[in-house]
DNA sequence: TCTCATTTTGATTTTCAATCTCAATTAACG
DNA sequence: CGTTAATTGAGATTGAAAATCAAAATGAGA
């Protein structure tokens, strides 16, 4: 089982692209932090272990790390772009609180056929979906008495 | 059936907001333009009816609209907002050429129970949700050879 | 190990959508 | 009408993301 770093390694080299202390830090501090972590947070986090890294870097890297597979871009409607980690991690969709924002991932092998089934009648071949079901969570209601 | 305008005029008279002629002219304009505008292309068409409105007043309106439930907000991932009717109109969700844009709407009510169920298995009450399947049409397809 | 073409970096600027500011205007109500 | 609160438009501002570019670093080959 490769570690993510030799897999991003691999990726980098296979595409001609340098292998640097900045990606490397980079996707080891994106490594530490699970959840959904936006461009901007992630650099902050960064910046702990070096704070010579730049803002761009962390940017460009990023959407590296998105096109090796190794993190997917997911978006919430809060007009930033976060990131989730995706190696080894199943595909799945998301259950967002719209008061708390507690995320939830879940997925359905049934609403996944019923996706590709979809498409295919609409002479669709799929690359990707998205689905995300917006709601309260219980302790929000509970709390806000909704 | 009320039209368009008197339920937005019901809306806006319900809000204490006030109904003005800017606010009926970008109403009318976004009527007339069916699909998925975005806010710069309703501003452009906007403007081809009456120059003097600004681009501030037409955000303003499209949120107004989508406020009163007459517009809904979507995305394709293109770094700007989307807005499509929504009156009368049953939810759907979209099939997306990554290549051409070319967006078609599609319902299931199979995928619509399971969503329910599953947002219910985790104790959320679901306000909303949306899923976007991204793919390469036929034709597309057949033009690239992919 | 050294060289050197190529890539990458980081500070900075730029872009672009979207929002805010504010003085002037206008709708709605009596 | 006249008052008041909402609205408008021009322009400034924000904030995320991307572009620029000179300086620094990588890595393939000698």
């Amino acid at each position: 089982m490769p570690t993510a770093h030799t897999f991003f390694s691999d990726y980098l080299a296979a595409q001609k692209l340098k292998i640097t202390p900045q990606r490397m830090i980079i996707l080891q501090v994106f490594l530490e932090n699970e959840g959904h972590m936006s461009s901007e947070e992630l650099y902050d986090e960064v910046r702990r272990v070096d704070e010579s890294i730049g803002q761009a870097t962390v940017y460009r890297t990023l959407k590296l790390l998105a096109d090796s597979g190794l993190a997917k871009q997911v978006d919430f409607k809060e007009g930033v772009a976060r990131y989730e980690q995706n190696l080894g991690v199943a595909h799945h969709d998301h259950l967002i609180c719209e008061r708390c924002k507690k995320t939830i991932e879940i997925v359905d092998e049934r609403i996944e056929r019923l996706q590709e089934e979809l498409a295919v009648r609409s002479g669709f071949v799929l690359t990707g979906h998205r689905m995300d079901l917006f709601g309260l969570c219980a302790e929000c209601r509970r709390r806000e008495d909704v």
